[in-house]
DNA sequence: ATGGTTGGGGGCCAA
């Protein structure tokens, strides 16, 4: 079970909002079994550190973490087969909030985890507090990409689909938090201030639909398929040529007990 | 236009 990396001359990094880790630990070990990840990323673990099933992840091969987490909201946590050096974290915005976490893997990139706030239900940031935090934190996001100048994996629920091909309609979701216009022009903004590569559509351009969540309120998600590309991978211009494949794991959404979110999952050479 | 579901934590809030 446990290898050291690289193995299929790739290197497997996951992104999956898990909303609530510790509901999920049937999913997420068959995941594990089925697709068989050097790093896994987790968003929305919905746990402090001190409840986090540390133990079940050991025990599958995941002996190196790097957890923020919080009660009820938030957290994020990185956990791979492979040691994890450098681990950081910041307070985007000055909020508390565990939303981020930054690790070095042994290759030498940087990997980013986000959590990037939904944003509530009404795009003004006049009104909606929830809404400005989310403006601000892309702008945060943007600031901090400019400065960048490592070779880096930035991972995460961004909560922006950022084209029409990425949402079910591009007209009914206009005015609908996640594909506002000022939302998706702050993303443009933010691939453009590191020359990030969306890996994802690199690999598989528009105008494929592409849709990594599905509301847990439709009655059947698949048959509506009304989806939003909401999970991302980019990495930074010097490894775009290193991208091997991508696949969005569609069918993981219809699981029991299912995350609302599917994983995004990234094979890339590392050298 | 509305309401639909889920998780955390014990209220309803956030998504």
């Amino acid at each position: 079970m446990s290898r050291n990396p690289p193995r299929k001359g790739h290197f497997r990094i996951v992104s999956w909002n898990i909303n609530s880790v510790r509901a999920r630990l049937e999913s997420i070990e068959k995941f594990l079994k089925d697709y068989d990840p050097d790093v896994l990323c987790l968003q929305e673990i919905k746990a402090t550190e001190d409840v986090f099933p540390l133990q079940f992840f050991e025990d599958l091969g995941f002996k190196h973490t790097a957890i923020r987490g919080q009660k009820s909201y938030h957290g994020v946590a990185t956990l791979a087969r492979c040691p994890l050096s450098k681990i950081q974290s910041r307070d985007w915005c000055g909020k508390g909030d565990a939303r981020h976490v930054s690790v070095r893997l042994p290759m030498g990139s940087l990997l980013h985890i986000f959590y990037v706030p939904a944003g509530g239900d009404i795009p003004d940031p006049k009104t909606n507090d929830k809404f400005e935090h989310k403006l601000a934190f892309l702008n945060e996001m943007i600031t901090w990409s400019k400065k960048l100048h490592q070779p880096s994996i930035l991972v995460g629920d961004l909560n922006v689909a950022p084209t029409e091909w990425d949402v079910w309609s591009h007209k009914a979701l206009l005015n609908v938090v996640s594909h506002t216009p000022v939302e998706t022009s702050l993303m443009l903004e933010l691939q453009q201030a590191h020359n990030w590569v969306d890996a994802v559509r690199h690999m598989k351009p528009e105008p494929e639909k592409l849709y990594s969540w599905w509301s847990y309120r439709a009655r059947d998600w698949a048959e509506s398929n009304r989806g939003r590309r909401l999970d991302h991978i980019w990495v930074s211009p010097e490894l775009g040529a290193s991208i091997q494949n991508v696949e969005i794991a569609t069918r993981v959404r219809g699981w029991e007990k299912p995350s609302d979110h599917a994983p995004v999952i990234l094979d890339i050479k590392l050298s």
